[in-house]
This record gives C-alpha cells, sequence and structure tokens, in this order.
RNA sequence: GCCCCCGUAGCCCAACCGGCAGAGGCAGUCGACUUAAAAUCGAUCAAGUGCGGGUUCGAGUCCCGUCGGGGGCACCA
C-alpha cells in the first residue's frame, strides 16, 4: 500500500522496514542480546550481573489456534519498551514469555479429530512464536517453556507434594511439613482429636487424622458438577447465575470425592498482604470483596434440647432480634419442625399446610426446584413457621424459628438472628410475616426510611444481666456485646470469610496429572520425588463423559480412568513393590500459571524448581528501595483485569506456603501489577443482524453501507465471528513491525481500552519516514548527517532537545508510552523543520532522538544507529541524560488575567521575585489602562505561571 | 439495587499540586511535487471540557446533583 511507484529508492517503506526488522532480528537472536544473566546455575555469567535488576513479566497466554489479532499484542509491547528502557539504563532486564498450554480447546479439537492435544498444543505455540518474533520483543529465549512441558510440570507436581505435605499452624500463622505435626502427635506435644494416644492409632487411622489437616486434602463435600462439561469446577469458575464460566452450562451442588487446596487459611493474609502492594484498587478491591472477610460474632439461642448457632456481623443488635431463620438446607430443620401448629399461630407463617411438616416439606421442594435465576429475579420474601421458638440469650425473649430462603446455607452458619430494625431484608420479611419490629439504634434526625443501617447510639438494649447498651456507638456496643456473651457462655467474637477452599481436581485429559497413587485400601500415597515426573500417558479418548447438561444425578467419569495400563501400577513406596492405582483426576488449568515467574527465573534448573540465590536476586524483597514493608516479588506484572481474582489468587496463595516452607524469600509473587486495556472494535451488521466484514464498511455522514445497503455499528471485541479482525501479521505487511508498535503505544493511555482503526496507523509510519530521512538521503542512501564537528546544535536545538529528553525519560518510568511517542514525535517535528531542507541534521540532534525511540521502535533505531557509525547494538544504552540547564529559561512569559480572563502579557526576567513580577503586570499598558488609576482589590501572582488582578 | 472508572475538536487522545484548554495522530481545507492521481512534503481550520449547581481570585481538574458509556458485586447475615 505504501510501495507506490516511483518512491525514493531509499525511503523508509514497509518493504525497507521488513528487510531491516528481520535482519535485527538474526542479529539479537544470534547474539543473545537479551538474554539476562543469573547469579548462579547454569544461565550465569562469568562475574555476577552488573547494574539494578528489573523483573518484567507478562500473563501467561494461553497458544490459541486462532493466532493472534492486533488486540493481543498490545501488552507485550508496552512490557517490551519498559524493558528496553530499563536495559538502556544499565540494568539487568529478565523478560521473558512461556505458554499455559494445557486446557480445554487443544482437548476439544483432540475430541473432534483424535489429534493428540500435544500436537496442536505444539503447531499453535510454533505460530505464536513466529508472531512474536516478528515483533521484534526483547525476550530472553532461554527462559520460554511452556506448562505441558514433562520438565515444567514435574515442579508443578513437586509444589503440590509439598502442598500435600503441609498444614497450616494456627498459632505459628503459617504452613509446616505434616511430618512435623505427626512427630507432635507421637510424642505427645499436641492431643490427637479424639484423644487416642497415636500409637494406638493404626497406620490408616493414623493417616486419616494427618488428612484433615493437609494444605492439599480429598473430601466429599458439596463441590459444582457440571454434566454438560462432564467435570467439576472450582466457586471462581462458577457464574453468579450458577452456570459454568465456559460455555454457560447448568452447575448443580453435589456431594463429590475431589481434591481441595485449604487457601481458606491463608484468608487473612491474602487479605491483610494487598496493603503491600502496588496494584490497581479496583483489584485489591475485587479480592477484598472475593475473599469476604467480616468480623462479627457467633451467637447460642437455645431451642428446647437444641441450640442454633448464628453468625452475624451485627451483635449490638441482639436486642432487637425478633425472629430467627434457617436456610431451607439447614441440618437442624428436620428436628426443630413440630407436630402441630400452636393454637395461635398467625395464618400468614404456615404456608396454608396443615401441620408445619407439611408446611416445611412444601417449602423445601419449591426453594429446591428454584434456579439461582429464579431467586434473583423474584426477591420477595417468603418462608414457613416451623413451629418452634428458641430463646433469645439477652432477653430470654421466646422468638419464632422460621425456614426461608433468603438465608443461604453456603455462608456463615445457615441461620441467622433476625434484626428487622437494622436489617432490610428482616424488615422485608418481617413487614410480610407480620413480625415485630425493635429500634436498637437511634436513626439519625430527619431519617424516614425503614430499617437503619448507619451508625447511632443504642436503644432499647439493656437486661438484669449486667448487660446494658444503651448510649453507646455501634462499635463500642458491639465490643460490649461480645465480652457479655463470651463471659455468659453464650457466644463468641468471631470472624467469616466468603472464601470457599480451592477445589482442585478436574475430570480432564490435558492437564498435570496428581502425584498420587491408592493403594488396596484406598488410602493416598504420595510418590516420592524421585518418581516425577507423572507423565500423562496416551489414550484414546480424550473427552470425559458428557451429559445431559440438565442431569444432575450424573457421576464425573475422567478420561485418564480408561488408560487402565497406566492406572494400575506395581510400585515400592518403602514396603516392597505392591499394586497401586493412579490418582485419575487432574489439575485444573490454574496451576502451572501458579508459579511461573518462577521457573523463569530459573528455567533449566534440574535440582530444584529454582535455586534459592536466584529467586532472591530476582524476586526478594527490596526495603532499601520499596521500603521496609516491601513483600518482593516481580517489578512489573501487566495483564488483563479479567484475571483479577482467579489467577492472581491463586498464585499468591502458592507463594506463600512455599514462602512459609522456606523455598522462596518473596511472600508475595507480583510487587507491581498494571492492567492494560484492550483493543476494541467496530463491528457491522446489516439487516438481517448478519455479521458483514467491517473492513470493507463506508461512512457517509455517520450512516454506514456495505455493498450500497446500510449496515449498523456495534463497538466491542475483536472476534471471527464479528468479521472485524484485523492481525499483526497484515500490519507487518502494510507498514511494518516498528510503526504497528508504535501505533499500538500511541493510540492511549496503556491502561485504557480503545478503538483499533488502521486507517490511523499511517501517522506513525510518517513520523519513522520524516525522522529516517533526516538521518538517510531517500535518494541515494548516504548519510545526511553533520559529524560533530560542523554543525553544532543550537541554544534552541538543545531546548527543545532536553525538554523532550526529560518528559520522554518521565514518561517511560511511569508507563506512559503514547506522551513519550507524542514527545519524540514533537522533537522530529522541530528538527525537521529546521533541518530539513538543510545540507545535513546535527548529530548532537539526531542521535539522542533515534535513542530515545529505540525502546518503541527498536528495529529502525538499531538501524540508524549502526549507519550513524555505531558498532555495537544500542540494546544497553546510552539513554540521553538530561542537562537541567536547557531545562529553565533566562526569561518567562507571564499573562495577566484580570478576574480570571487573560488580558495581556508580560515578559519578565527568570529569577524575577514576585514584588516585581507585580509591579511589571501592573504597569503594562493594557492593565494599567483597566485599573484606570484605581487600586486593584488583590493581585495573585503564581511563579512561573500567571497574573491575576482583582479588581 | 450497591460500589468503582470514564465523558475535552468530526475521531483517537494531551493538559503534573486547581493557574494561558492543546502535546501528538487521523480526517477535513489550502498549497508544493505530478500531464493527472496516489504516496510524500508544507501550511491551515477546529472544542471552552456531557448537563445543572457549588467552593475559589481562578475549575477540564475539588464538592453536590444529573445524564450517558464501561466494569465489578449482588439476599454474604
Amino acid at each position: 500500500m505504501s510501495e507506490a511507484s516511483g518512491a525514493p529508492a531509499h525511503r523508509y517503506t514497509a518493504t525497507v522496514a521488513g528487510e531491516i526488522e528481520r535482519r535485527w532480528q538474526d542479529y539479537w537472536e544470534k547474539n543473545g542480546t537479551f538474554r539476562a544473566p543469573n547469579p548462579v546455575g547454569d544461565l550465569a555469567a562469568d562475574g555476577a550481573p552488573t547494574g539494578d535488576k528489573v523483573f518484567v513479566q507478562d500473563m501467561f497466554p494461553y497458544p490459541s489456534g486462532a493466532g493472534l489479532h492486533v488486540g493481543h499484542p498490545l501488552g507485550y509491547i508496552g512490557t517490551d519498551t519498559f524493558a528496553r528502557f530499563n536495559r538502556m539504563l544499565g540494568r539487568n532486564v529478565l523478560h521473558t514469555l512461556g505458554f499455559d498450554a494445557f486446557g480445554l480447546p487443544a482437548e476439544q479439537y483432540a475430541v473432534q479429530t483424535g489429534t493428540h492435544p500435544r500436537v496442536t498444543t505444539e503447531a499453535n505455540i510454533a505460530n505464536m512464536k513466529r508472531q512474536l518474533r516478528a515483533l521484534g520483543l526483547g525476550h530472553d529465549e532461554r527462559r520460554s517453556f511452556a506448562t505441558t512441558d514433562p520438565e515444567y510440570y514435574r515442579w508443578t507436581q513437586w509444589i503440590f507434594l509439598r502442598i500435600y505435605n503441609s498444614y497450616y499452624d494456627a498459632e505459628q500463622g503459617k504452613a509446616r511439613p505434616i511430618a512435623e505435626l505427626a512427630a507432635e502427635f507421637a510424642d505427645g506435644t499436641r492431643e490427637t482429636p479424639d484423644g487416642t494416644p497415636w500409637a494406638d492409632l493404626t497406620r490408616a487411622e493414623q493417616s486419616e487424622v494427618l488428612d484433615t489437616y493437609r494444605l492439599a486434602y480429598v473430601t466429599e463435600s458439596p463441590v459444582n458438577w457440571c454434566p454438560g462439561l462432564g467435570t467439576v469446577l472450582s466457586n471462581e469458575e462458577v457464574t453468579a447465575e450458577g452456570r459454568s464460566e465456559r460455555g454457560n452450562f447448568p452447575v448443580f451442588r453435589r456431594n463429590l470425592k475431589q481434591w481441595m487446596m485449604r487457601i481458606t487459611a491463608y484468608a487473612d493474609r491474602l487479605v491483610d498482604d494487598l496493603d503491600r502492594l502496588d496494584w490497581p484498587e479496583k483489584v485489591k478491591a475485587m479480592q477484598r470483596n472475593w475473599i469476604g472477610r467480616s468480623h462479627g460474632a457467633e451467637v447460642h439461642f437455645p431451642v428446647e434440647q437444641d441450640v442454633i448457632e448464628v453468625f452475624t456481623t451485627r451483635p449490638d443488635t441482639l436486642f432487637g432480634a425478633t425472629y430467627m431463620v434457617l436456610a431451607p438446607e439447614h441440618p437442624l430443620v428436620d428436628t426443630l419442625t413440630t407436630e402441630a401448629w400452636p393454637a395461635d399461630v398467625d395464618s400468614r407463617w404456615t404456608g396454608g399446610a396443615s401441620t408445619p411438616q407439611e408446611a416445611i416439606a412444601a417449602y423445601r421442594r419449591q426453594a429446591s426446584m428454584k434456579s439461582e435465576l429464579d431467586r434473583e429475579e423474584n426477591r420477595d420474601k417468603t418462608g414457613v413457621f416451623t413451629g418452634s421458638y428458641a430463646t433469645n440469650p439477652v432477653n430470654g425473649a421466646r422468638i419464632p424459628v422460621f425456614v426461608a430462603d433468603y438465608v443461604l446455607m453456603g455462608y456463615g452458619t445457615g441461620a441467622i438472628m433476625a434484626v428487622p430494625g437494622q436489617d432490610q431484608r428482616d424488615w422485608d420479611f418481617a413487614e410480610e410475616y407480620g413480625l415485630p419490629i425493635v429500634r436498637t439504634v437511634q436513626p439519625e434526625k430527619g431519617f424516614d426510611g425503614q430499617a437503619y443501617t448507619g451508625d447511632g447510639p443504642a436503644i432499647n438494649s439493656a437486661n438484669d444481666s449486667g448487660l446494658s447498651l444503651n448510649g453507646l456507638g455501634v462499635d463500642e456496643a458491639k465490643k460490649t456485646t461480645i465480652a457479655w456473651l463470651e463471659e455468659h457462655g453464650h457466644g463468641k467474637g468471631t470472624v467469616q470469610y466468603k472464601l470457599r477452599d480451592w477445589l482442585f481436581s478436574r475430570q480432564r485429559y490435558w492437564g498435570e496429572p496428581f502425584p498420587i497413587v491408592y493403594d488396596v485400601e484406598g488410602i493416598a500415597h504420595a510418590l516420592p520425588e524421585d518418581m516425577l515426573p507423572v507423565e500423562l500417558p496416551d489414550v484414546d479418548e480424550y473427552a470425559p463423559t458428557t451429559y445431559d447438561p440438565e442431569d444432575a444425578e450424573t457421576k464425573p467419569s475422567p478420561p485418564l480412568e480408561k488408560a487402565t495400563d497406566w492406572v494400575e501400577v506395581e510400585l515400592d513406596l518403602g514396603d516392597g513393590p505392591r499394586p497401586y492405582r493412579r490418582e485419575v483426576n487432574t489439575m485444573p488449568n490454574w496451576a502451572g500459571s501458579c508459579w511461573y515467574q518462577l521457573r523463569y527465573v530459573d528455567p533449566t534448573n534440574d535440582d530444584a524448581m529454582c535455586d534459592p540465590e536466584n529467586e532472591r536476586y530476582w524476586m526478594g524483597p527490596q526495603p532499601e528501595t520499596h521500603g521496609a514493608d516491601d513483600p518482593g516479588g516481580i517489578d512489573l506484572y501487566v495483564g488483563g483485569v479479567e484475571h483479577a481474582v482467579l489467577h492472581l489468587l491463586y498464585a499468591r496463595f502458592w507463594h506463600k506456603v512455599l514462602y512459609d516452607l522456606g523455598y522462596v524469600s518473596s511472600q508475595e509473587p507480583y510487587r507491581k501489577l498494571f492492567n492494560q486495556g484492550y483493543i476494541q472494535a467496530y463491528a457491522y451488521t446489516d439487516a438481517r443482524g448478519v455479521y458483514v466484514p467491517a473492513d470493507e464498511v463506508t461512512e457517509e455522514n455517520g450512516t454506514f453501507f456495505y455493498n450500497g445497503e446500510e449496515v449498523f455499528q456495534e463497538y466491542g471485541k475483536m472476534g471471527k465471528s464479528l468479521k472485524n479482525v484485523v492481525t499483526p501479521d497484515e500490519m507487518f505487511d502494510q507498514f511494518g513491525a516498528d510503526t504497528f508498535r508504535f501505533y499500538e503505544m500511541s493510540m492511549g493511555p496503556f491502561d485504557d481500552s480503545r478503538p483499533w482503526a488502521t486507517k490511523d496507523v499511517v501517522g506513525a509510519q510518517r513520523f519513522l519516514q520524516r525522522l529516517w530521512r533526516l538521518v538517510v538521503n531517500e535518494d541515494t542512501g548516504e548519510l545526511r548527517v553533520s559529524e560533530s564537528d560542523t554543525v553544532e546544535p543550537t541554544e534552541d536545538d538543545l531546548r527543545a532537545l532536553h525538554k523532550a529528553i526529560a518528559g520522554v525519560r518521565a514518561d517511560y518510568v511511569d508507563l506512559r508510552f503514547n506522551t513519550a511517542g507524542a514527545k519524540l514525535i514533537e522533537l522530529n517535528n522541530y528538527v525537521t523543520k529546521t533541518y530539513g531542507s538543510a545540507e545535513s541534521t546535527p548529530r548532537g540532534l539526531v542521535e539522542p532522538l533515534v535513542l530515545m525511540l529505540a525502546p518503541l521502535c527498536p528495529h529502525i533505531a538499531e538501524e540508524l544507529w549502526r549507519r550513524l557509525g555505531h558498532e555495537t547494538s544500542l540494546t544497553n544504552g546510552p539513554f540521553p541524560e538530561v542537562a537541567e540547564r536547557y531545562l529553565v529559561d533566562d526569561t518567562v512569559e507571564y499573562p495577566i488575567q484580570v478576574n480570571g480572563k487573560v488580558r495581556s502579557r508580560i515578559t519578565v526576567p527568570a529569577d524575577a521575585d514576585n514584588d516585581a513580577v507585580q509591579a511589571a503586570a501592573l504597569g503594562e499598558e493594557k492593565i494599567a489602562a483597566l485599573l484606570d488609576g484605581g487600586e486593584p482589590r488583590k493581585v495573585i501572582v503564581v511563579p512561573g505561571r500567571l497574573v491575576n488582578v482583582v479588581v
């Protein structure tokens, strides 16, 4: 497109750019330009690494078969620019990219075609590597790997075993080896749960006890079973509508035996340590919300022989508890349901049934049939009375116990004390069922709502047993109540979390096998390290058995189950060869991405997942740079906000376990996180709603046409089915990689989403062409740059240059690539205007310009640098330094405002003090005329900025 | 329903602690080159910051309300 006939032979066209780019990519590869030395091990260089270290990382891509579109590399170009800038400052920069290659698409493709997922995965990786190479990314290629490499997942399995062989010591607040727990049981330091001496337990019983402590454990508990996918899912993979995030199939809660990770043990540290991270507040808020820590109290309400335990965040409102509610699935519902209604029962409470048992049974049936969606759409409060009354421990009041589906079994204890005066849900229910409402917090003046949830003095809250809250604020009243409950044995202060343990097994083929076998008695055994990796066997069928998506009564059947030769093994695990069965579930897709930064650090280490010295160098805490509280971690982690909870929470959890066990020195994996925006695109549909090719749509006065027919614009993702995909390969052909990189970075702030516009790319190309023309004669290809002694830059030139250097440096540091690019264009325009038609361009201007461009457009910068006579790559600098004296002007122009409107201007020496500036301003002709001899009411002088005269 | 982010020229975007609304790009217009066009080069036009209030000498920036767009959470006791 830019190859018009008749263009000068040495113009910077896409063809010339392509030739230069391939040449420099070869050069970088051949010279190992981006290899970052480690302190020790295979990747160590001679002598210790020099300069500060910088560890930059992109979120792990999944190598999709569709290849990349122009939206995908946005983050990679940003991190590359940042990494290159830091290299030019003399720093030791670790930047590479691996592949998160286990996962459903390759498996599904395998199911359809019979191709082994490894074949598809490797082909996709090869294609993606080709595209990434063409972008000119400065990656240390020695450090790249895929999670599917057995040498990698060997260590994923190894970490699993470390987690499996650990428990959480709540007193020390950290994970410890399970062997230490066993030792404590054995020597009596710690009593076994039921008090039986350790030695009196059989080995099976001992192992059962230990299993209840392990950080990775098997349990039969309610899990998310998705028949449509044939697998179970983690809570994080289930949408609010109760469907699978992938495929949108119904998900059912079923009791199944599955592997879990005890992430809840780390809930407090995962919340608290967010404060130590340099992350977007939005992501921190999402994690806090997901963990959902709330402080409150557990309170016991006696009912006949039983006790209902509730969790409340408002123990201060106990005197306002006028009824109780159990979730329909609550285990006490059966025992508390009475034979007959009390004589005076309110007809609204019975659900029209003649006995409580009938009413409850009908209500439970109804509730179980309601989908999550129904619940969401219909928030009217419903419920039925159990016939039983509980006793409020603070005032002895007899309060009715209901069953209602607005209380969920999955949170707290599945039972609540209802305080309509201070909780809107309870208020709604109380109104519906004619229950009493007692305010225990005095609402603010003028409050005319229903439930009052704000702060205020307690009222109606005192008893004869020494508890009086009246007049206390909410916080004080909570503390007082908890102390009273604890003293009288009615409850205690406690903390609740929304976070649940992490369901860690999947019924899939293309995932990491568990390093676990079961003996004939069904007892799990961890495989010893020297049996790792446990490699995936070849199978005939890659798919788990899937079922009718609506059939909740089906059971998972993993594909590995059918590989009987692999499943049934004879091993010697210490007591001679015995038969075992392998675990047939595989790990979830998140496992491999939980720790990959550690492997980037030491990718070829056969003796450890990574050498502690290398980990400390690249990831260890740096209190001297980042403050005493620095948890360590990589210096910049860039990726989309969609991983805010899942990946980032899991990875933090694993990292903390490894820290507790002493394998890493950093307490967090990612010190600084940055969410890049997305590149969006317009798509167009015709009258039938069918997508038409976006690049053939024309616009006239705000109306869009395709083949003469009107079409309608949509804005959103780029995708094959939307017919609006633009690929990097097209951009390389039309413009070259440097132009493409520059355009992507200049479109807007790195964290903003923006629409792709191919027609705008030419602006970036023109800029590079103008710069090229300053250095190279387009007709002859000869250098047109002065030797330093012939044409010296002028004072004005140097002011423009150093202003740009200062601005560009600051922009690169803060990831403001768009404004850095604009400043380079500005400087280039200045130099073009001044020297574009002169005999030659001063070297003193061109060289810094080329160097400053290098992080964004490395190929053209290397090429020009070489043509300027430099023998070595500019990868490691120099980066231009600012000379402060060119940043300050001798004189300053002040606008003079009168009542906030600019009326005139004066120019004064830069070192003039405020009085002098004021005098000059008031003496200025127009201003003096406006004042007309009168005194201004006030004069504001903002040094270096402006003067405002108030009259 | 609750919480968070964003609304600046026809379009994408700048504007640091409140201090002259414009750095850069696209498009448009005019000119140069050309037989002509494309490409290229040069010049130029362009909004008073979604809307309504408030604070201030001064508001794109701070506060309140409102509209529009995007995102998160959603009976969590």
